[in-house]
DNA sequence: CGAAAGGCTCTTTTT
DNA sequence: GAGCCTTTCG
């Protein structure tokens, strides 16, 4: 097969250009996944290159499995030895086999979000603060920043201007030194720690430049600056990088990826070769025109000339609900509808919001319809308590030093230790200068004085040690499986599971964490460990979304990123929702947000539906809310919708929703005055309190016995009047 | 010690 | 509306 010969100029040219640095930008749905694909493959199969000495960086885990099935087809023989993952997989791997020359145990687990916040609690009490009073989310993500930086705590201290900022560098300093003494690391330290490697031990990062001969990272846009120092470490000896990304779609800047990498890489690479892809070939034209709309309104952008060929495709649907169920309810008509001629499935639709918390309106809608979907996250598995304990026991396992495991287990299922005796033990072990897991062991050797805790506690923790040894021990020759169900039978865990709330469904998290070990259990027995907790904190949340299954996609629209869809719905088209109200201070926060939108509707290859709701229940209230400015920002001709409202000299498209109209048992809305008594198929019987015309309706207020006073809008409230 | 209940705050997006 | 923390009671 001619691998140049499915490429259009610009895509070949990016291809081709195999010696030196590459920049390549590239505009949505110009194929530049099929552009890294066909370089990798352009290099192994025409240069020669061994697999092996190619480096190729994916944003998701996900992006990675479809380059390597992709390049399964283009380069049959085997890609096997090429290094392909995210940055924080690669940079695990690497730490695996070469922290210890920085002092890196090669045991060491990765804390996730959750781990990192509660050590960050420990820390914030370690220097004599109040966890309440400096929230440990700000200080968490002013240490992101710190080592997005690389500023270690004594960097950080020496720079700090604001008492604010001195706070945060000294609990980042006592943080760092509970990591360590946990033999632990957080996401951050993956990156940042490999940057030090290289920096420390120059005959290490040499061995790595030689290997590496060719360097491709995908999302480039989305990098910050340790992951370009990386780049540029590993780079350093053959210049072969080649990069590619899009600032349009740049929407991580809150963590810390940084624009200016771009404007950096021309600067340390002048030689780089530039290489637009300009040519889209997802989207229909309107499609295209609509999305160019919106995202032109930032000022700080570069123009770009994006086209197709594509046919001219259909209208751009602007919908507005009264609430965020008929808004859900929308959706779920209109999926009903499109698929009912048979032409789009349910996998050819998504729905796509700003935040995690808008798809609880849609799956109730999609399960009361019986409409199939598949949520992206939600509840993340991960990160179930049910699940973290076990990993947590694993983890224990593993490395018996980390102590967020141990506290988060040793009375799980409980043991009869509280609170009291925790932080006995916690303090003891810190006057010791000892992980908990050393001071459990002294306590039980009875080599402190004298005995810190009751007969009885100290039987327990006595238990509580040999249960752990025991794992350890055999940790070593069983398989991945076996040692999980060692865990769980010794702990008792499903019984204990099963008294809980929930019980069923949790102990099926369980089995469903088992078969993802599975898939572990043929490694060598502590090789499959700890390939297997690698596996579990660094996975992303689309890894998970299996394209085979032929239902709905509810999914944020950051996780959209590099995904597309026939027909793509975006809800909560409000002011407040996206943008994020969090933006409205910050114009460049508000550019991210518009890119955000960008980002949604150049996933659409046939239609896109731009919805909103006029009331939505934000933060356990019900707020009215104005429409989207990035809906003013779309032409009237480019959209459709039945009925258009004409407000404040903005043309909005407005669907009077009827379904709701049509399907309820009184199509006439009764005339309501003050006073009159109503009945309403959820909320019974009640008295009109007020009754105030509104845009083509009115919105009544309804004081309901039992449930107090409710807002409905007479023609969606079903209201029957009750003489 | 632990279960249950009440009260508080805060919510964006995620490797 | 949820999750976390504190309080209270057994």
């Amino acid at each position: 097969m001619d691998i140049l010969a499915e490429l259009n100029p610009a895509q070949r040219e990016a291809v081709e250009a195999i010696n030196g640095p590459v920049l390549i930008l590239a505009g949505p749905g110009s194929g530049k996944t099929r552009v890294i694909a066909h370089r990798v493959a352009y290099l192994v199969k025409v240069c020669d290159v061994s697999p092996r000495r190619i480096m190729a960086v994916t944003f998701t885990n996900k992006a990675a499995r479809e380059m390597e099935e992709r390049l399964h087809r283009l380069v049959s023989g085997s890609v096997r030895d090429l290094t392909l993952g995210t940055f924080h997989a690669i940079c695990a791997r690497i730490l695996r086999r070469e922290g210890k020359a920085i002092g890196i145990d090669p045991k060491f687990v990765i804390y996730d979000e959750e781990d990192q916040i509660s050590l960050l609690k420990r820390s914030i009490q370690g220097v004599g603060l109040d966890p309440k009073q400096y929230a440990p989310r700000a200080i968490a993500s002013a240490i992101t920043a710190a080592k997005s930086r690389m500023l270690a705590p004594q960097d950080y201290l020496e720079r700090s201007h604001s008492y604010f900022e001195e706070v945060v560098g000294r609990v980042y300093e006592r943080y760092q030194q509970l990591l360590t003494d946990s033999s632990a690391l957080d996401f951050d330290d993956l990156l940042m720690k490999v940057v030090q490697l290289f920096r420390n031990c120059p005959e290490i990062l040499s061995r790595y430049q030689t290997r590496y001969l060719h360097l491709l990272v995908d999302e480039f846009q989305d990098t910050n600056l340790v992951q370009y120092e990386l780049i540029k470490q590993l780079g350093g000896r053959y210049r072969n990088i080649c990069v590619v990304g899009d600032p349009d779609q740049s929407i991580y800047s809150w963590r810390f990826a940084d624009l200016r990498n771009i404007l950096s890489f021309e600067k340390d690479y002048p030689e780089a070769k530039l290489v637009l892809l300009e040519q889209n070939y997802r989207s229909t034209k309107r499609i295209l025109e609509t999305a160019s709309c919106v995202i032109s309104a930032n000022q700080q952008r570069k123009p770009k000339e994006l086209w197709t060929n594509n046919e001219l495709g259909e209208l751009t649907t602007v919908v507005e609900t009264y609430t965020e169920q008929e808004e859900a309810q929308f959706v779920v008509h209109e999926v009903e509808c499109l698929t009912a001629q048979g032409e789009t499935k349910l996998g050819d639709c998504a729905v796509m919001y700003r935040t995690n918390a808008q798809s609880r309106a849609l799956e109730e809608a999609f399960v009361r319809y019986g409409i199939p979907y598949k949520l992206v996250a939600g509840t993340r598995f991960y990160e179930r308590r049910e699940v973290k304990d076990i990993i947590a026991y694993l983890r224990l396992t593993q490395n018996p030093y980390d102590s967020i495991s141990l506290l988060r287990i040793i009375n799980v299922p409980q043991r009869g230790i509280g609170q009291r005796s925790l932080s006995e033990l916690s303090s003891w072990a810190k006057s010791k200068g000892v992980p908990e897991y050393r001071a459990l062991q002294l306590i039980i050797e009875q080599k402190g004085n004298e005995p810190l805790f009751s007969s009885r506690i100290t039987k327990v923790l006595a238990g509580f040690l040999s249960l752990t040894e025991e794992f350890i021990a055999r940790s070593w020759e069983l398989n991945l499986v076996e040692l999980l169900d060692l865990v769980i039978e010794r702990t008792s865990y499903k019984e204990y599971i099963l008294g809980q709330p929930d019980g069923e469904e949790r102990w099926e998290n369980i089995l469903e964490l088992r078969t993802v070990a599975q898939q572990y259990r043929d490694l060598k027995p502590r090789e499959g460990l700890a390939a297997f907790l690698e596996g579990v904190t660094l996975v992303s949340d689309v890894d998970g979304l299996d394209e085979s299954v032929d239902a709905v996609t509810l999914i944020t629209l950051h996780q959209a990123k590099g995904l597309e869809f026939p027909i793509v719905f975006i809800v909560g088209m409000e002011e407040g929702v996206l943008p994020h109200f969090k933006s409205f201070d910050d114009p460049e926060q508000m550019e991210e947000e518009r890119r955000l939108c960008y980002v949604g509707i150049t996933r659409a290859k046939q239609r896109v539906y731009l919805i909103r709701a006029f009331r939505r229940s934000l933060m356990g209230s019900s707020t009215a809310s104005c429409p989207s400015r990035f809906l003013s920002d779309i032409p009237p001709r480019l959209i459709s919708g039945a009925g258009l409202w004409q407000g404040e000299g903005n043309q909005i498209a407005r669907a009077i929703y009827s379904w709701n109209k049509a399907s309820a048992p009184s199509v006439t809305t009764p005339e309501l005055k003050v006073g009159d008594h109503v009945h309403h198929p959820q909320f019974g019987n009640g008295v009109v309190v007020s009754c105030q015309p509104v845009t083509d309706d009115k919105e009544v207020v309804v004081a309901f016995s039992g449930l107090g006073v409710k807002k409905l809008l007479l023609s969606f409230a079903r209201l029957e009047k009750v003489e």
